[in-house]
DNA sequence: AATCTGACGGGCA
DNA sequence: GTGCCCGCCAGAT
């Protein structure tokens, strides 16, 4: 369930993207990563890559944001977690390789809604 | 009310 | 190959 703001956001505005974006990140298989830019993409926004980074913040409870990363990878995002090292600790605690706040074999762990929704 | 910023990404110089 | 710039849209000041 979205949180109190999103709750704000898709009951005054009509807004679904939040509510997409929270729904495309749960179904993100454990172990597995992907990408704000891919999410946006799915979603038909593909320009807003940054606003599904906004939405995680938003979120942030619910979701498993940690298992979203930059198009290259990197943990950008782990600086608004509790402890910032939360979210490496929990990637490579479902068994993603995270070495100097990047995603290793990122290729290999990426998720893409489009090719596996 | 206006302006800036922000967990991004892609295009162009 | 690197670096700068622009678009995206909501929230905060």
């Amino acid at each position: 369930m979205p949180s109190k703001k999103t709750k704000k956001l898709t009951q005054n505005r009509k807004y679904s993207f939040f509510d997409d974006v929270f729904e495309v990140v749960k179904l993100i298989p454990k172990g597995r990563v992907t990408s704000y830019g891919a999410i946006a993409a799915y979603l038909g926004t593909r320009g807003s890559a940054r606003m599904v980074g906004w939405a995680m913040n938003v979120t942030s409870s619910d979701v498993p944001a940690h298992r979203v990363v930059n198009s290259q990878g990197l943990l950008t995002g782990k600086h608004h977690f509790k402890p910032p090292s939360a979210m490496e600790k929990r990637l490579k605690a479902e068994g993603v390789g995270v070495k100097n706040d990047k995603v290793m074999k990122f290729e290999e762990f990426f998720w893409d809604p489009r090719r596996e929704l």
